[in-house]
DNA sequence: TGTACATCAGTGAACGCGCGTTCACTGATGTAC
DNA sequence: TGTACATCAGTGAACGCGCGTTCACTGATGTAC
């Protein structure tokens, strides 16, 4: 073979990494597939020799995205960081300016519950440990609760982020993003 | 004139229901201008009749929108209702299942951040008496307390309701609208 | 009162454009004999 | 060792389609004289 083995592995990952960041700083539906296949090196002509449609492609960005979320938290959990480093990281300026490198949830989930089934199956997979590695740092209360209070704590930093990336006024984003990390980590942190 | 006085302004005021219901449903990229019109129960040429463009639709349906969605805010609050009801209601299956005329943040908050300043504008414009209503209904801690915790919640509830739509397992999107209920109501009531 | 013209919401065909997708082809390499 | 063929990642032009937008036109009404 003309390309050392691997090769159309390490491709198809590129062209992954590519459309992950251009579908969280764009959105899936007006990143093109033409713009992502140039921005890999390609032209467009080759997307279909690795993936076998754009919905395709979706379901395999999801499931690369999300994984990558998921190792990032557990290190950071298994580091011992504490979930106040993921809270105030997550809810950071750095975060809201770079979409594209962010959280897959923020950028895509309401892009997500339009798109068809095995596309929200690939998510709905993810979510629960983002979920459970949330509630194993969560302080207080029974395993259920935990668990209550890392959804809510998931869904309000999903929710913030993004109401401070929509809003046009830098003091009312910091204001946001200040109050959701005060707020997590309240409710993360059992009684105040 | 072979219109009726007000004729026209009906008419806008058609089409930027339908357009919104349309956003809400489909996202604004998904949906296009000759549907909507189409539904209106007009022909597409009659759009630049009354908008300069797709993106002027955009804005004049957020200011629709979100205008209803305040003054609904502001019966519940001035009718006694509390901030409980307005949880429950806003995080129950039913909102979740009909978002064509549920929450414009909810559905839209990812797509407005990359629309135009003008557009960001718009939505940046509201979000501040939705934040105001709610805090005025928070209980205890100092003006400037309060309203950092109706921020959070504001994003708490947006989060929970994109999770619980986007997730393919009706147990799971229950128990994420609950997990938002309980949580909302903890932090909104004050010391637990 | 009758006629000519102005108004204007709406029609419907057409515009160029970029989209996702297809496909005949290329050319470097490995394999068979 | 040399030749013929198979493989296959990638090329690049083309496909039909729906998008947002434009525009010449319609036709019912109001206005001017």
């Amino acid at each position: 073979m003309r390309y050392e083995k691997g090769h159309k592995d390490s491709t198809r990952q590129r062209i992954i990494e590519v459309a992950s960041a251009q579908f969280r700083a764009h959105g899936v539906a007006a990143a093109g597939l033409a713009g992502i296949m140039t921005e890999a090196g390609l032209t467009n002509g080759a997307f279909y020799a690795h993936f076998s449609s754009k919905e395709d492609l979706v379901q395999a960005v999801l499931c690369n995205a999300m994984s990558r979320r998921e190792q990032t938290l557990r290190a950071a959990a298994e580091s011992g960081k504490g979930l106040e480093a993921v809270i105030r990281d997550y809810l950071s300026p750095r975060h809201r300016d770079d979409a594209g490198h962010g959280c897959p949830t923020a950028a895509m989930v309401a892009e997500i519950a339009r798109h068809p089934r095995q596309t929200r199956d690939a998510f709905t997979g993810k979510i629960g440990a983002f979920i459970d590695l949330i509630a194993a740092q969560v302080n207080g209360g029974s395993p259920r609760a935990r668990r209550k209070t890392a959804i809510a704590v998931y869904g309000m930093m999903v929710g913030t982020l993004q109401l401070a990336r929509a809003v046009n006024n830098k003091r009312l984003s910091d204001d946001i993003l200040e109050s959701g990390v005060a707020a997590a980590l309240a409710l993360a942190g059992g009684a105040p």
